[in-house]
DNA sequence: TGAATGACTCGAT
DNA sequence: GATCGAGCCATTC
């Protein structure tokens, strides 16, 4: 299980790529790691990520839609949400607003 | 060991 | 254009 750690530190690595201000998507990360089929498994990376002591800021990461899909596993549903406006994103109905234009490609924004 | 679940995404109807 | 179903990979019971 060691070894797949490596696959969570990559994705922990990715989010703390995300710089403030901007979101990306469980799908974009998994298709950095070259696969986006695995996007399910970066869900469960978010999940393990609040077990490690780093800090995960996987308030922003979301999914495809921008939809706070996993608000509800933050310890309120709402600090997602909430985090998301400290940083200055504009929340409706669960959903980020300007998705489209915060929204954070690591395979293009790092162009691996 | 086997089966079920999950913070998702894409394709087909 | 919107809705429904199947797929994928790893972890957990």
């Amino acid at each position: 299980m060691d070894q797949k750690r490596d696959f969570y530190q990559d994705v922990f690595q990715v989010v703390e790529q995300i710089p403030v201000g901007r979101v990306t998507s469980y799908g974009a990360i998994a298709n950095y790691l070259g696969a986006k089929r695995s996007s399910r498994l970066v869900g469960w990376a978010m999940n393990t990520s609040h077990k490690s002591t780093l800090s995960i800021p996987a308030h922003r990461v979301v999914n495809r839609i921008g939809l706070l899909s996993g608000k509800m596993h933050f310890s309120t549903p709402t600090e997602m949400e909430e985090k998301l406006i400290a940083e200055g994103h504009q929340i409706s109905n669960d959903q980020i607003i300007g998705f489209d234009k915060v929204f954070w490609d690591p395979s293009v924004e790092l162009t691996f």
